[in-house]
DNA sequence: TTTGCTAATGTTATAATATTGCAAATTCCA
DNA sequence: TGGAATTTGCAATATTATAACATTAGCAAA
């Protein structure tokens, strides 16, 4: 996917999850891992979606795929893909998307659209410098944000607009 | 507690509970809302621990005050709690915790150390305004914002300091 | 005081999400 | 090739949350 696309914007998906399979081939070689097939299929059904998948909603297509895989298979090949930041937990939503920055340092911030469902990442260094600021403020030291913003997304404001 | 008290500073915890509850009654009198003997329980309990707490743990409680509680007891007291703002819940830990800011307009942000476990609420204005420029940025319209924070608290800080 | 309404609670069952523990297979690499 | 480390398979189970429906409590009007 162009680093600019947007989920509600028509793209051509498939060219858009092929791309950020081979970055995570890319990014598993430098860090020395290993994008086993389980692994690169759940990253590819991650992908194939703009929306956060459920665990269970990845399981149910790995069992479709003949591959008869339990909980703790899918579970594993989230966790490492979440170790090398391959994809995201939306912890509001308990399911999972691809990230969309791996090449940049960033903190997700998440912008969840509760009509249509779809997820857009944003890097947005004002925001994580302003949850440094205000727990530096209270001498916390952070490591780790989430950020998960619910709303009306571009695309279903304007659909609602003229009803 | 007093508005400044911190959980992991000693304070008088008790009587801290005392007035979230009493301002409780004062709140959901305002809102015509009842707060029943198990509303008011449950939030007591979430109130008697800084650290947040589980429905099933709150459930166990009850279980042991004699209270034959089953899940949906507890889930309908903590839906009516946090939509009178009485209660949050942090959705990275899927548990509860009581609100400090009951009387101001808030975005909770949370200071979660990982290492105690205590859970600082914190009423950032920076930070709600860098979210929401953000938002604005794409053209999203926030509606509710989930930020979390973990990392470790000054307490917990100078504890492993000096190791 | 009954009647009727609404909000709240009880109860059972089950859905949805996530983890543990152990054994078997595979991969790495010396 | 052999041995260690990683990955997977698998069964069981833990944890979190909701659905569906019956019952009761609170309260106001007839």
């Amino acid at each position: 996917m162009s680093p600019s696309a947007l989920p509600y914007r028509p793209h051509n998906h498939d060219a858009c999850v092929a791309q950020a399979l081979t970055e995570a081939r890319t990014i598993c070689q430098q860090h020395n891992a290993r994008l086993t097939p389980t692994r690169e299929r759940v990253l590819e059904l991650i992908w194939q979606s703009h929306k956060p998948l459920g665990a269970y909603d990845v399981l149910a297509v790995l069992a479709a795929d003949g591959h008869n895989a339990a909980p703790p298979t899918v579970y594993r090949a989230l966790d490492f893909l979440q170790q090398h930041g391959l994809v995201h937990r939306i912890a509001s939503l308990n399911a999972f998307v691809g990230c969309t920055h791996t090449d940049k340092n960033h903190h997700g911030l998440f912008l969840i659209c509760r009509c249509c469902g779809n997820v857009l990442e944003l890097t947005a260094p004002g925001v994580s410098d302003a949850v440094q600021s205000a727990a530096a403020d209270e001498a916390f030291q952070p490591d780790n944000m989430t950020i998960e913003v619910s709303g009306i997304c571009p695309g279903c404001k304007s659909d609602t607009a003229h009803d």
